[in-house]
DNA sequence: TCCGAAATGTGACATTTATCATATTATCCC
DNA sequence: GGGATAATATGATAAATGTCACATTTCGGA
């Protein structure tokens, strides 16, 4: 449903919201443990994020990678728009073009409205929101 | 959330599920362009389908592939441990190992009981009842 | 102003998944 | 039994995805 460069994109960007700011930057070799994904596929995917204003970084000492406040209001969605695009996400479990309720494919009553509502909650959901909902408790997060 | 593998052998189980039987068997030409599978791609998921005694088949003249009665009473998702297994459906969007509802990962209500939902209704309904439910108009047939 | 720290750019390599091609084996029918 | 037919077996190729390595650029600090 999502690739691993997603998941693992998603990782890190909530790992950086919860550990870094502008003041207190993160460097590849200093998450990629913490989050468990190999350092340099780590390092392309965060170049990626940076690049499209995901997240954001400084090269020379003293840099690294950070999401400002701006960054942080983004929605999940733009994590997986940037890594892989949103083809993944489409409903229909045969996909076939066509599907929908009024045409519905075999299989479309047995996943229910599960991808839609999937879809809707990362285009409403904030990095802020949820890391707000990981302070208070409310969510947990093992990575 | 399925493979394109598992996705075609789906469609091919339906197809010859509606078009098939022993006394009316049906050559991998004479599917593929029905099911929009490519010819040979189609030929090796049958195979396997057929030595996991998913499908039925026979060699020579008059042969082919087919359903029989016992064929038609398995669950679909038979046909997905088969094609794929079944890791593909685990629940956990993070593809995180202790994620549950007691342990939930940063995403885990973002999907809600999506997967879940969609793994028993592919243990629970069998091909039979599937085709019946299309036969009596419940479902609809778009492969 | 120079050294080293860090991201960035580029591309090679590996793995998995999807696709195609061809030779082999079993079965029916004459 | 011999020829045509159709599945089966094996493996080659292609494409997408994931992983690694290294040279280059930018920047801060002594």
């Amino acid at each position: 449903m999502l690739s691993t460069s997603s998941k693992y994109a998603i990782k890190a960007v909530l790992f950086l919201a919860l550990h870094s700011n502008e003041n207190h930057k993160m460097m590849v070799k200093d998450i990629f443990q913490r989050i468990n994904v190999p350092q340099q596929y780590l390092a392309k995917i965060l170049q990626e994020l940076s690049k499209k204003d995901i997240i954001s970084s400084a090269r020379g000492p003293k840099g690294g990678f950070y999401l400002s406040d701006t960054n942080k209001t983004l929605p999940l969605i733009n994590i997986v728009d940037v890594i892989e695009g949103r083809h993944r996400l489409q409903s229909c479990m045969l996909s076939i073009k066509e599907c929908d309720s009024q045409n519905p494919c075999a299989l479309h009553d047995l996943v229910g409205n599960a991808n839609s509502y999937f879809l809707k909650n990362l285009e409403e959901t904030t990095i802020e929101k949820l890391i707000e909902d990981i302070r208070d408790g409310k969510a947990i997060l093992p990575l």
